[in-house]
DNA sequence: ATAAATCTATACTAAGTCAATAGAGATTAT
DNA sequence: ATAATCTCTATTGACTTAGTATAGATTTAT
């Protein structure tokens, strides 16, 4: 896969959005994701407005403008997230679902790297279709020891 | 990962060279190679030599030259040939045992994705480390309907 | 109404990578 | 000697990456 920093941004970004997600329309601005996780800021514009067009956030403009997440955090996975920045999860596109391309080789039906590769297309899909937006919200409360509850910002 | 057409050709050759392994020195031309695998050969030439700098091949030049594996196919690992040709087996280089390098996220070690990413690595690591090019060399014989038993040639 | 801060859209660029291709040289069996 | 091989270094063209730049559209507070 080799995820580019545009991809790890894409996550970084949407970590954020899915931490201070609420079920009102409160939109965060991309200064502050911009702040919050060192990308910078023109890039992370790019980034956002793809993921606007993957539908996976909205934005609303103006002052108080910013984004917020289109879809529930535990609906989007992480390997829908990184397929629509990247491509392929597949490390040859020769065993990609989505992304087919025939190979040069001799004969696909008889090629054991493509049987390993395969194999390893599995085994990376498995873990990020596992891994939803919700669960690495979760992931980070417990490392950051569940301290900065987002109820507390609420009132 | 993505491996690259570098990779993947590095990978083919070695193939080729696993079924033709046999133990004494019989060498295989580039050529051949080449022509079995549809590979351009001077690119193949590149991929060659570095695989020798890698100490998985040697070789014997002249013109009865070519190449042959310099260790048993069995202890050829594809994570080791990936490794040399191509770096890190690692989808970010935050989470590679052997080219770690620290990434612009705030705090590594409360990292969310970083910990998804770890997973992802062992998987394919797991993978990778488990085939050798002899493993690989017995899938390809089954695949073929195990003609050709290379004991056939040996009288 | 206006200003100010935001998002939107497109274009550009500098650096790097990929996949070869090229040319000249070294080695060796015959 | 010679012809076929491997060896070494350099170059190239297309593409990708990671931004930066410029100008514009939208919304809200005042």
């Amino acid at each position: 896969m080799k995820l580019s920093l545009r991809g790890e941004y894409a996550l970084r970004a949407l970590l954020v959005l899915g931490l201070d997600h609420v079920e009102n329309d409160a939109v965060v601005r991309i200064q502050n994701i911009s702040d919050r996780q060192h990308i910078p800021k023109r890039f992370l514009e790019q980034i956002l407005n793809d993921l606007k067009t993957a539908g996976i956030v909205e934005s609303k403009r103006g002052i108080a403008g910013g984004y917020r997440l289109r879809k529930s955090p535990d609906h989007i996975t992480l390997a829908e997230v990184i397929r629509y920045i990247e491509g392929p999860l597949a490390p040859v596109s020769c065993v990609s679902e989505r992304y087919y391309e025939k190979c040069s080789c001799p004969d696909e039906k008889k090629c054991g790297i493509r049987s390993v590769m395969q194999e390893v297309r599995d085994a990376i899909v498995k873990i990020l279709e596992g891994v939803t937006l919700a669960q690495l919200c979760e992931r980070v409360r417990k490392l950051q020891g569940d301290h900065s509850n987002p109820l507390d910002y609420i009132i």
